[in-house]
DNA sequence: CTCGATTTTTGAACGCATTCAACTTTCTCT
DNA sequence: AGAGAAAGTTGAATGCGTTCAAAAATCGAG
C-alpha cells in the first residue's frame, strides 16, 4: 500500500497547509494558488484532492470530528447530571474548535440541504448522524425521564439547539467569545428545564403537537 | 430634478433585467454583463448602481418590503385573534415571495451579522425593525395577554421564527412547497399556544430565564 | 522486465465578479 | 453662456476559483 500512503501524505500536506494559510490570513483571501504553493505542489493537484476550496475545510471538519470523538465519550463519562452531560459536550467542541473558530464560517453559508456541504445534506449525514448519537446517549444515561414520544426527536433537537450556539459562537465578536459562553450557560439550564416539564400533563396536548410537527420537518427531508 | 429621475430610471432598468433573468435562469447562472446587457448599459454601470451582484437581491427586497407594507396591514386589519394575523402576515410574504422563491436564497447564505447583505446586518436594520413592528401590532391589539416582561422580546422571537419558516420555505423541493405549509399550519398554533401557556404560574421561572436569556443574546449585538 | 492501464501532476486556459482609469454627460454657479 | 465640479458611463484589466488536456509517475499482469 505504497501508493495510497504517498497519495494520503499529498492530501494532508494540501490540507495542512491549507489550514494554516486560513488560520494565518483567513479564509477568503487565502488563495488555492498559495494553497497549493505551499503543499509543494500545482493549482491543480489541490483539485485532484478536494472538489472545492470549501470542500478543504468541511475536510478538517470531517477529521476533527473524528478527533473529537474520543474527547466526547471522555466528555460523556465524567458528568453525571443530564444537564452537566450536554454542558460538557457543548464545551469540548468549543474548546476544540476555538483555534479555528473563525474558519467554521466558511461552512455556515451553505443553508441549502442540497449542497453537498451544507450541514444538512446527504454527503455529511454521518458526521451529523455520529454527533447526534453523543445527545442520545446524553439523555438515555440520564436520571431524567423522557417521555416515548419525545425520544426519537429529542436527539435531533439538541444537535440542532447546538448548531445554533455554534453559528452564535462563530461571529461572536465579543472578548474570548464570552457571550456565547454566557449563552450556553444559561440556555443549557433552560432546555433541560423545558425537557423535564415536558413530561408534565399541563403541557402534553403541546408536546404532541411539537412532535408531530417535528415529524413533518424531518419526513424526507 | 430630472438628473435623479434619469439615473432612478437607469437603476430600475438594471434591477428589472436582473431580477428578470435571475427568474428565468437562476441566480447564478445569471452573469452581471447579461444583466448589464439587458439594460441596455456597460458592465461597469450595474456596479455604479449596486456593490455587487448579491446587493441587486438585497435591493430587490428592500422594494418587496415596501410593497408588501400595505398588504401586511390589510392582513393585520383583516384578522381579529392573534393566531389569526399572524398567520395572515406569514401568508401575505410567502405568497407575494412565490414567483422568486429560489432568488432569496441569495440572500440567505449570509450569516455573518457583518457582512452587509445579512439579514442580521445595520444595513437591513431597518427592513427588519420595520417587519418587527407588524408582529409587534399583531401582539398588541390581540386579546391574548403578554407578560410585561415578554413584550420587549416576543415581536422579535416572532420575526426569527418567521424568518426560520422562511429559510425552511426557500429549500423546501415539496411539490407546491406543501411542506412548508403543513409547518406554518401547525407551528403557528403551537408557537401562540406556547404564548398562551407561557402566563401560567408553573411556566413563570422559565419565562423569567428565557427572557434574561433573550437580553444576553440581544445585548449590543 | 515490459507495456498498457491507472493514478497523479502539471500549468495554462476559462468564466466570472469586481475594479478602475479614462471619458462623457449633466449640473451649478456666476 | 461658460467653466469647473459632480454624476454617470465605458470596457478593458485584475484576481480568483475552477477546469482540462496533456505529461509524468506508478502499477499490474504476462
Amino acid at each position: 500500500m505504497k501508493t495510497k500512503t504517498k497519495s494520503e501524505e499529498t492530501r494532508e500536506r494540501i490540507l495542512s497547509a491549507a489550514i494554516e494559510l486560513f488560520r494565518r490570513r483567513g479564509f477568503e483571501s487565502a488563495t488555492m494558488r498559495e494553497i497549493a504553493g505551499g503543499a509543494g505542489v500545482a493549482t491543480g493537484a489541490a483539485y485532484y484532492y478536494f472538489d472545492s476550496k470549501d470542500a478543504i475545510v468541511l475536510a478538517f471538519y470531517e477529521h476533527a470530528a473524528c478527533e473529537l470523538e474520543p474527547l466526547l465519550e471522555d466528555a460523556l463519562a465524567g458528568a453525571k447530571s443530564l444537564e452537566a452531560r450536554i454542558r460538557a459536550l457543548l464545551e469540548v467542541k468549543l474548546k476544540y474548535f476555538e483555534p479555528n473558530r473563525a474558519l467554521l464560517g466558511a461552512l455556515s453559508g451553505h443553508t441549502d440541504p442540497a449542497h453537498p456541504l451544507s450541514p444538512f445534506s446527504a454527503q455529511t449525514r454521518e458526521i451529523r448522524e455520529r454527533d447526534m448519537k453523543f445527545f442520545e446517549r446524553a439523555l438515555e444515561d440520564s436520571r431524567v425521564r423522557i417521555s416515548p414520544d419525545l425520544q426519537g426527536v429529542l436527539p435531533r433537537i439538541l444537535w440542532m439547539y447546538q448548531m445554533g450556539l455554534i453559528l452564535f459562537w462563530i461571529y461572536d465578536r465579543s472578548a474570548s467569545q464570552k457571550r456565547t459562553h454566557a449563552l450556553v450557560d444559561q440556555s443549557v439550564g433552560i432546555v433541560v428545564g423545558l425537557i423535564k416539564l415536558s413530561g408534565f400533563p399541563l403541557l402534553r396536548p403541546v408536546r404532541r403537537r411539537v412532535v408531530t410537527l417535528l415529524e413533518t420537518v424531518s419526513g424526507e427531508a
